[in-house]
DNA sequence: GGTTTGACCATAA
DNA sequence: CTTATGGCCAAAC
């Protein structure tokens, strides 16, 4: 056969944004989760930045079957928001994380010890 | 099919 | 605290 590496299953391909939006909408209102934690749970830790291009392929808000996706709760490792220029994004992502209860600091980073969702079902309310 | 780019991340200075 | 650099891997050109 030609050479792929059967040990090593591809993560990204068919159906991976929509694996993306699956995982992001299981995030509670009042938590964040990171890039790299969405990859993590997707398998692959090294896949960060696809999600972070499979939210860039979202359409106001929405994926290509008009599904809404809450975008606005993935934030980077560092807290803050990755907005790379689109600064008009960025606020209106701030907006709506207010309005899940989650406020920036001074400096515009959120607590991702307070705010980090785990992976897993939150029976816990938000802090 | 090589080069560039990207809503990332860890590390170094 | 900030900026810079290398690594990562698939899509777009």
């Amino acid at each position: 056969m030609h050479g792929g590496d059967p040990l090593e299953p591809r993560i990204i391909g068919p159906g991976f944004y929509a694996r993306v939006y699956a995982v992001v909408r299981q995030v509670p209102g009042g938590w964040v989760t990171t890039y790299g934690d969405v990859a993590t749970l997707l398998g692959s830790p090294r896949v960060a930045r696809h999600v972070g291009w499979a939210l860039a392929a979202l359409r106001d808000g929405a994926d290509s079957a008009g599904e809404p996706v809450p975008w606005h709760r993935v934030i980077n490792a560092r807290g803050r928001i990755s907005h790379r220029g689109q600064t008009l994004r960025a606020s209106r992502q701030y907006e709506l994380l207010a309005r899940d209860g989650v406020v920036a600091n001074h400096s515009g980073a959120i607590d991702l010890k307070r705010h980090r969702w785990d992976g897993a079902g939150c029976v816990v309310p938000p802090p």
